[in-house]
RNA sequence: GCAGAGGUGGUCGAGCGGACAAUGGCACUGGGCUGUAAACCCAGCGCCCUUCGGGGCUACGCAGGUUCGAAUCCUGCCCUCUGCACCA
């Protein structure tokens, strides 16, 4: 077991906040001194068992756990996930039942392992404990927390200010996964910065039943491929981690160069002091690497990430050869349809470049629609019988034979 | 429960009897410039048809009504918020 100097180190490595270091040292103090592991718990939602690169800098700090030899739970939230969203944007959801819950966990373990180590880590589900609590059980936690308390936190502040609705049940949320932190006697609770809030609930409601609070530590929200918002499967912004190697690798590429130093920062293991470098360098006047290198390495460390190295070097070549070179890309899909002559713009509809006819129109109208590497510009153009490689737009490409 | 404010397109937010498929911002999609970057410029942005002039349909919380004509006026309902009341 590592010192706890080394331990502390290692933990904060990319942390946004501890709370708080002093019970951390006592903690691993202790922990070093009895060989007892320390119990960690992260939480994650039960509906999005679609990881992305957000998750992953969540997942990492775990590993970062792990590998110091401590106990970290992966719980499934599948009884908080009745709640609702906790941003309170979107409504209730629907329960879900054993078997969507067991087929999403199973989902889970296997993108969640590609990071952590199967053997270390302990899956649990908080339905295990809270569905099972009766209405005075509930009362009784209820009873712990108080409304101003619960209105301090930032997204019910502002619906409150802003007039927008506040569900009661929402309220449930906090005071749920806090009471599960008792019921797993956590020691540390890790989640994202959004998370503090409910963390911070959590260390007030142990202490509530008697329990030494846990240390939360809060990990910086990643950006999505927007920059502004945070990466999300809802807003379309994310990078999903078992995309193909070809999208994830263009899906970072399109990222700005402000972006790419932070996924730099929260996606690599590369020192702090490295990242500034190559930040300056690329300010300089005479910059020694061009952003778009860099944005490639990027690209290609996290598509080896989660598909191995031979894979990334593949989808950066496929990259270069169909965006840098312009060449056609060797697949893509492909279509049979009969009675020609077919007037493009159906084409376009049929073979789902364009998702209506008049779509379809405008699309050609606006330059976006090439037919054998030559642009369109007719709306009313007509594709008699023979085969066709159309593009729309940069991504979508579709071979297409008309009888 | 009483009183008041409000519910408009992906979103914010104008409009308050015809000229409204609905100003504007943002987002989004295409094009140009590039490094599939940013910024910037141009265009599009409900659905369908079009000989590209235009034509049709569906939309402003829901349901009715008044009117030649309603997002706009009236009635009822639903929902949100604020103040008061209630606070076991």
């Amino acid at each position: 077991m590592k010192s706890v100097q080394e331990q502390l180190n290692y933990i904060c490595k990319g942390a946004a906040e501890i709370i708080s270091i002093s019970e951390m040292q006592t903690k691993l103090q202790r922990s070093v001194q009895t060989r007892q592991p320390l119990t960690v718990k992260v939480g994650f939602d039960p509906t999005a068992p679609d990881l992305h690169l957000g998750h992953t800098v969540l997942i990492r700090k775990m590993q970062h756990f792990q590998d110091l030899g401590h106990r970290v739970i992966f719980l499934i939230g599948d009884f908080t996930g009745l709640i609702g969203d906790p941003t309170g944007r979107s409504k209730t959801r629907p329960p879900l039942s054993t078997e969507q819950i067991l087929q999403n966990a199973e989902t889970y373990k296997k993108q969640v392992f590609k990071i952590l180590d199967p053997e270390k880590t302990v899956i649990d589900f908080n339905s295990r404990w809270l569905a099972a609590m009766t209405s005075q059980d509930w009362i009784k936690l209820c009873a712990k927390y108080t409304v101003a308390a619960m209105l301090k936190r930032d997204d019910f502040a502002t619906r409150y200010r802003t007039e927008q609705s506040i569900g009661i049940h929402e309220l449930l949320y906090p005071l749920a996964q806090a009471y599960d932190s008792v019921v797993l006697q956590a020691d540390f609770e890790l989640g994202g910065t959004d998370q503090k809030f409910n963390l911070l609930v959590g260390r007030d409601i142990q202490r509530e039943f008697g329990m030494e609070p846990q240390v939360i530590l809060t990990m910086p929200i990643l950006e999505g491929l927007d920059g502004v918002e945070k990466m999300s499967k809802s807003l379309n912004n994310y990078v999903g981690i078992q995309e193909d190697p070809k999208t994830i690798y263009g899906k970072i590429m399109s990222i700005s160069d402000g972006l790419m130093f932070r996924y730099y920062e929260r996606l690599t293991n590369l020192a702090p002091s490295e990242i500034e470098k190559m930040r300056r360098d690329v300010a300089s006047e005479k910059p020694s690497l061009h952003p778009m290198e860099l944005k490639q390495r990027l690209a290609e460390q996290i598509v080896s990430d989660f598909h191995g190295p031979v894979a990334a070097r593949a989808a950066a070549e496929a990259f270069g050869r169909q965006f840098q070179q312009r060449e056609v890309p060797e697949v893509m899909p492909e279509f049979s349809f009969t009675g020609a002559p077919l007037s493009l713009a159906d084409v376009l509809t049929r073979s789902a470049l364009a998702e209506s006819k008049s779509q379809a129109r405008r699309l050609i109208q606006s330059g976006a629609v090439s037919v054998d590497q030559s642009k369109v510009s007719d709306v009313a153009l007509k594709l008699s019988v023979g085969q066709y490689v159309i593009r729309c737009g940069r991504l979508k490409w579709a071979r297409v034979k008309i009888d």
